[in-house]
DNA sequence: CTGAAAGCGCTAACAT
DNA sequence: ATGTTAGCGCTTTCAG
């Protein structure tokens, strides 16, 4: 059925060279003459060569493959990170293996046993909510498989990663609204176990003590990220005595339904209740009033990762003198949060 | 630097065993004793012992993978379809290799191209905008590698594809629609030339000839699908005279930016327009008045093809039996479309 | 049930 | 500038 494949050794036959010519030829090797180079790439266009990676990379010891890990791929943030890797590794000839944890622990270390048994030449990953232990990663790390971890990251390892400033943001979020004149900031997130939601709460706690206000544990409402979340969240606000007039939303797409199901309760948006999220999707700017946020740029993440792994594994830098790369983020203030002050 | 992996002939020395029988026994073959393979199984995983998937594949011929080609990464559609796919294939012991055009016919055939000398066992993809000649698919058919498509296919083409009856779902939208009273309804889509925009477009059609309303060329707008394309739609919808009574747009994303645009100019949604989208994207149901839209169920696409395409593979059935499957679609009335009678 | 041996297609040292 | 040659690690006949 299927036809045989051509081979170098089929050209080499035709052209009655050595096999050795031809593959140098074929990876430009500027040892071969630029005449038999081009007598090469015209019998190989003209009888159909493909090369074979597998021959090749079972020879070079290398797989030109990425490992990309990731909690979630529904997601705006993780999808935008996605194409900045892809952009990166597609131009320089790498390929990307995906895989997904759903946000579970276990399936995130079957993940990276699989990758790291399909041999991955470096690893960009993201950690699952409560993923806690590291071990997973040691194989990678014993065979000198570059790992750089992005967003959901461990602190306290010795790990590449390319963050936000969590902490920052989430003070400019809280002070943000306290400038607006809320005094009573709920704060919405997720697992504090995790980096990112733990810096963005420590963040929005720096803020109201530099501004003297007392931190109310009441106000803190921890849940997934889901659209339901959204939902609930909103209606544990509206049972708050006194109630909150102003909300801190660790994302977007929770603060969309978060707004919606306070607007359906005759909340106003942000005279009753100020809200700030977080991400920049593309959500919004969409629903009203727009949404206040923290500008996360996951494409630029997504560059700066692949391109600092592929940058370590072609040898013209090594990863393990990079602790940590932090990109720029920063508040982008649209009408849900302008109590005080006119914006679109 | 790195640490020699071990081989089956380290397994084989230790154990005073053929490789033969080392291999047989990683594959469960039943040839091998009980006894001699679980031996063999716990030595494996004491040295650590990881198999060499190139060898594997050298010798095999197969590669274990397939290839997801599509038009864009960043949209919700596309990725609950990858989302579907990655289920299926990762459970099938398939990898992915996933590559994107960004709308580019030109970068279309260059994926196509890098799939087929990766050698990928199968194919799923979607056609860019404007793609026509299908030549580039042309070196899979050739060496027996099935390809499928989906949503975004090309009708008069012998492969097979996994769709929704856009035609009918084009109908229904117009449909729905008039019976609550439109009369001059714009329809904002994209190129025609791509099958998916065809039918709905010609769905809105027939629909409208049903019900005796002339088709009014200078209602039609075709644009990309970009959140600029919602406003500018908006802008033009808003110049026309008379102006439109009910909008169908052809993605929701882009219906969310013209309705808010409307919106900015006072228009009363559903009261002066009513606008129904397409995708059911989550943020229709987020933004207000909650968006009337055609579910396109793409979770479920990228099972069907996955699975389709990996039966193949197995050999438990021939695509090439297969012309087209259709998955279920169909109308979600929300409120935006609601000028008559009540929804949420 | 197990073993011997050939070879998948390519690369890279070494030789010329 | 080109050729020779020895494997990379695995699977798979063929032979016991």
């Amino acid at each position: 059925m299927k036809v045989r494949e051509i081979t170098i050794y089929d050209l080499a036959n035709e052209l009655k060279l050595s096999t050795a010519t031809i593959s140098r030829a074929l990876k430009d090797d500027p040892l071969v003459s630029k005449k038999t180079r081009k007598r090469i790439f015209e019998l190989a266009e003209k009888m159909g060569y493909r090369s074979n990676h597998f021959a090749r990379n079972l020879r070079s010891q290398k797989t030109n493959t990425i490992g990309f890990m990731v909690h979630e791929l529904q997601s705006s943030f993780i999808n935008s990170v996605l194409a900045g890797v892809e952009k990166i590794a597609t131009a320089a000839g790498y390929d990307l293996i995906i895989a997904h944890s759903s946000e579970s622990y276990d399936k995130e270390v079957a993940n990276a046993n699989n990758l790291f048994h399909k041999r991955v030449d470096g690893l960009i990953a993201s950690l699952s909510f409560d993923t806690r232990k590291m071990d997973h990663f040691r194989p990678f790390t014993e065979k000198s498989v570059p790992v750089i971890f992005f967003d959901r990251v461990e602190r306290n390892s010795d790990y590449s990663a390319v963050i936000i400033d969590n902490h920052k943001s989430g003070y400019q979020a809280a002070r943000h609204l306290i400038e607006q004149g809320c005094r009573r900031i709920a704060h919405v997130t997720s697992s504090l176990v995790r980096n990112v939601y733990a810096e963005r709460f420590s963040g929005y706690r720096s803020a109201l003590e530099d501004y003297g206000i007392t931190y109310d544990e009441s106000l803190l409402i921890v849940n997934d990220l889901s659209e339901k979340a959204g939902i609930v969240s909103a209606e544990q606000i509206l049972a708050m005595q006194p109630r909150p007039d102003g909300i801190f939303i660790t994302n977007d797409f929770v603060a969309a339904a978060c707004m919606l199901t306070l607007k359906t309760h005759n909340i106003r948006i942000p005279e009753d209740i100020a809200v700030v999220g977080f991400n920049n999707d593309a959500i919004g700017h969409l629903i009203e009033p727009a949404l206040t946020t923290i500008n996360y740029p996951g494409e630029e993440m997504g560059e700066v990762a692949a391109r600092t792994l592929i940058d370590h594994l072609n040898g013209s830098s090594n990863i393990s003198n990079i602790s940590t790369i932090i990109i720029n983020s920063g508040l982008i203030v649209r009408r849900s949060s302008l109590k005080k002050g006119v914006g679109r």
